[in-house]
DNA sequence: TACGATACGGACCGGCGGTCCGCTTAATCG
DNA sequence: CGATTAAGCGGACCGCCGGTCCGTATCGTA
């Protein structure tokens, strides 16, 4: 009844194919120019492969996103202060908000392939739920704070992929420029410090 | 050199099918359930109508949602205060922002398919472009006000379609709430009137 | 009414995500 | 080690969709 582990050719071909999907994603500017069988092709492996491996399209962007995340959820989750838990709200929001806009930054075309795959809303992913319940419990630590559910949606909402790339792109904004922007935004939403 | 008016039967075909999308995407749940084939047939015309009165999908959408936008856009640029022109910023602002949610909550299934719809993000739209022109004219004219460009794209952001919809369908914030969480959370980012 | 311009419509196309099944190969066991 | 078996493989194949094409029907005009 345990889970059975993979065989090895199954894991190296999984591995193989995450690479090579996130170097195509990296290297088109829309995602939708990378097709499944491009993926496969690239990873030198059949189409079946792969869609046994994830799924589908979304599974296999969602596994990508979610493994170069992973380093960012760990710091968040027992990180040192500001990021990591135990620093005060108004540091730590703010802290938190960077660090997802410097992601998106750094992994936009994932970002974008991911809240732009046609089914099903970026709201219903769980990393989603994870970035909205810890911002918004924050939130409600910070006193005389706004209403925290709907503001943790906002705050985010000024993250999205397409925004930044947007920004990073037409507007030709900086990262630097981007990230005082956003910090200034927060800062404004948070309030005075009495 | 003049533009040269449509035929009658062009006009009324156009009509009818933009008609019968608005009604299609309003009764499905995910807008990509409607296919253009769809709307043909409920339109009562063949595909090739379909497509050379809009040149694609996207057309088609687009000027679905631009006519029912068009109201809204009148009341803003010519309607009486304090949504119209000539009203102070602090006023001018939330109301614009409540007319964009009120808007996006009555036209849900349109705003979703149109942002969307895969080819060109949402950002490159001239109706956003003008949405977010207007906002940040507004907000330069509030004294010690936050950085006005990527403010007014934050703000817009927190109206963006899917997050509406997500907090309206597995929220079940009702609309009335929705308002003023909004409007809390624009009041703050104006910051403390002096 | 006759005629040119315009629009019609549905058969057709290319390409995509996703499936299927005969073959290969890794793991296990005597 | 060789045999056995289940897990994995891959690419031909499918259904569907957006978009095109062109012979035919209809509108506007004199």
């Amino acid at each position: 009844m345990a889970d059975r582990r993979p065989r090895k050719d199954a894991a190296r071909n999984r591995a193989a194919v995450l690479a090579a999907a996130d170097t195509l994603f990296a290297r088109c500017e829309h995602p939708d120019d990378v097709t499944m069988a491009d993926i496969a092709a690239a990873a030198g492996v059949g189409k079946g492969t792969l869609f046994r491996a994830f799924g589908d399209r979304t599974g296999l962007i969602r596994a990508l996103y979610e493994a170069r995340l992973e380093p960012v959820r760990a710091s968040v989750e027992e990180g040192p202060p500001p990021l990591g838990p135990g620093s005060p709200p108004r540091l730590r929001v703010p802290a938190l908000l960077d660090a997802v806009l410097c992601f998106k930054l750094d992994n936009r075309h994932l970002a974008l392939a991911l809240e732009q795959t046609g089914d099903a809303s970026p709201y219903r992913t769980d990393h989603y739920a994870r970035w909205h319940a810890l911002l918004k419990e924050l939130l409600e630590r910070v006193p005389g704070g706004p209403d925290a559910d709907f503001t943790a949606h906002a705050l985010l909402a000024a993250t999205r992929a397409d925004l930044v790339a947007h920004l990073a792109g037409e507007n030709g904004l900086s990262r630097e420029e981007m990230r005082s922007r956003l910090a200034e935004f927060t800062a404004r939403t948070l309030g005075a410090e009495d």
